[in-house]
DNA sequence: TTTAGTCTATCTACTAGTAGGTAATTAAGA
DNA sequence: TCTTAATTACCTACTAGTAGATAGACTAAA
């Protein structure tokens, strides 16, 4: 691998971060199973076959975007953990990613790993592994900020903190999928609202 | 329609009703999208042909399993609601509902509705309106349990029942998917739990 | 410095398989 | 004999994926 990019490298670094983009687009809309690379290959002005020199087949593309995916979401989940805010302020901000991801576009989109866990059962075991690390690391975080809000006084509620970690995070990836039918953005502000008034001591 | 069934009409009820079967075992273990009458016909021992003659396109299938279903369901909600019991009795038969699914089977099934949900947006009109319709029922059904709730002292939450209504049933659907693939039906219980301790006074 | 070879990114053209759907036909019961 | 329930055989459109060609940029040797 050469030191030093040419220009040619970064126009194929273009178009495969398109060719992810626009797949993620599709895929947080329709699914998997309704996203194909002739979809992709309309939008991004490509033949179906330019799709399969970057993506050999259609799992490899899904398993880079969850790649970069999860990985753009748990840079998110650490800049608001090593924030000097409170647990509720911290809260309030990890709530704030779901509503975003509603609000974003023709406010039709809903999680990637959530709308994947509806087809889950029609996916190979590596990308199934790569939406179960995504619960896991949102439930691990959650249950941090639970926590510490349970010691700073922020919060007072029965139970312990990771099964209302996994509580919390069942209700954003459904509120997620349902507001985006029936209620939209205000649906999920006022579930959120409701969520924070059932914990705050 | 005649009064009396014939023989020959009982076994096209039969096979009707096992062409729904099938195909909503299917729906919820996949998806609609990855569901095809080639995978109804090798289930239900009939060429793809036939499934045609009961029902012409996908579409209509859909449609009239999505009416079975809801009656269905509305049935065991109205039998939830017409029983003795105290509120929070109901609302704990209403979580059996969901823990029943998931526990149905091979433990791999979700809600119909909630896998719909993450396929609506490539789904027709006619079936969006029934999907919506099963959120308003069932967050109608829920409403009323914890309006009563609040009366007779069962519960004491913050909030208005309405807004916590939602909550609840976003809860369950985006639990029982989430759980199919992480949990199982141990995490679909301890959220119920999580979630009465949340609500009880 | 030219030239020959190589690499990248793309294309056209194709494959085998599957999707939903249709037309014509047949077996059997009322 | 009419109706019902099913069949066979087919169609068109789309699916993921492959093969081979090519234009242009890079590289190394004559």
């Amino acid at each position: 691998m050469p030191a030093s990019k040419s220009t040619r490298m970064e126009s194929t670094t273009n178009t495969r971060s398109q060719i992810l983009d626009i797949a993620q687009d599709l895929i947080q809309r329709n699914g998997v199973n309704a996203m194909s690379y002739a979809d992709i290959s309309k939008a991004v002005g490509i033949r179906k076959a330019s799709i399969h020199y970057y993506f050999p087949s259609k799992e490899d593309l899904v398993i880079d975007l969850l790649d970069r995916y999860n990985e753009q979401f748990y840079c998110l989940l650490d800049e608001i953990m090593a924030s000097p805010e409170s647990p509720k302020v911290k809260l309030n901000n990890y709530f704030g990613l779901f509503e975003e991801t509603l609000s974003s576009g023709e406010q039709d989109k809903a999680c990637l790993c959530g709308i994947l866990t509806a087809e889950l059962k029609t996916l190979s075991t590596p990308i199934v592994e790569r939406v179960t690390k995504f619960y896991r690391h949102n439930e691990e975080y959650l249950e941090q900020i639970l926590q510490s809000g349970l010691e700073t006084g922020d919060f007072a509620f029965a139970g312990n903190p990771q099964t209302m970690a996994r509580l919390i995070f069942s209700l954003m990836e459904g509120d997620l999928l349902i507001a985006r039918a029936d209620g939209g953005v205000a649906r999920i502000q006022s579930t959120i609202q409701q969520m924070m008034a059932l914990i705050k001591s």
